[in-house]
DNA sequence: AGTTATTTGTCCGTATGTATA
DNA sequence: ATATACATACGGACAAATAAC
């Protein structure tokens, strides 16, 4: 499976070999990964090596772990559309520890930042999808 | 500097006291943090949790990493304003391993992507605001 | 230009705690 | 209660990139 010759870290090609599994179906959204160790005896490497491959995952949004349970590939949520105001500013950064777990964010989950004279508001990025202003009628 | 009885991890203990540094001007934008043995030593604790709590910072956005070299604070990058066009589609998301890549950008950035009816572009968070459309004259 | 030292990256092992099943 | 599974923390070793000389 795993390549110790190649100048690719063994826990990267552990995370592309995961997303592989992903794509052919044999890991949908919502489907449980192996265990930590299972894992680690599957493609003989530690379980160091597995946990940062995991990492990699979790950054990127694809798998989601909760302590006690296995990890588990992320489900597609429904994205709620939002309109945004008029001649409103969009940022986008990452929340920071403590924000994400005021608003209930999962990690590798970008924070959108929505502004405007009025008012100022944040959305988890897996949840909206922002819809700019339609063109002016008539023209 | 970091108490061991807390129920808090030693790992976002630290990265929780290298984030006052920042705040107090001791660290500020641009500035090299100490390397990870520095840190193990002044905090009396294993590289491991120094690593645990950088890999936080970078995360967030909040540290850049280079191998071989020390790790620095994120410089505030100027970013571009730009206009949304009228009734386009914004998704944001954390960009894959080779998307990041590709891009050149830095770890801990989502990306932002635009999408109308003729085009999907796609922009680095750290380098763009997006402006939606104003208001149409006359009203 | 080349050698050495520094620094981060990767990988291994072990042990214990804590949440879930 | 017991077992499973992830989280945290320790230790060591070597590779690879950079910096210093």
């Amino acid at each position: 499976m795993l390549d110790r010759r190649s100048p690719v870290s063994l826990y990267r090609q552990l995370a592309h070999n995961l997303l592989d599994r992903m794509r052919t179906g044999e890991l949908p959204p919502g489907a449980d990964l192996p265990s930590e160790n299972t894992l680690s005896h599957e493609y003989g490497v530690s379980r160091d090596v597995v946990r940062d491959a995991m990492a990699v995952l979790r950054a990127e949004g694809t798998i989601v772990t909760t302590r006690g349970r296995r990890s588990s590939v992320r489900r597609t949520t429904t994205v709620e559309e939002l309109h945004a105001p008029p001649a409103a500013r969009i940022t986008v950064r990452m929340p920071t520890y403590d924000e994400r777990h005021r608003l209930d964010m999962l990690e590798g989950v970008p924070l959108i930042v929505i502004h405007t004279d009025e008012f100022e508001s944040h959305h988890p990025a897996d949840r909206v999808a922002i819809i700019t202003p339609p063109e002016p009628a008539g023209l």
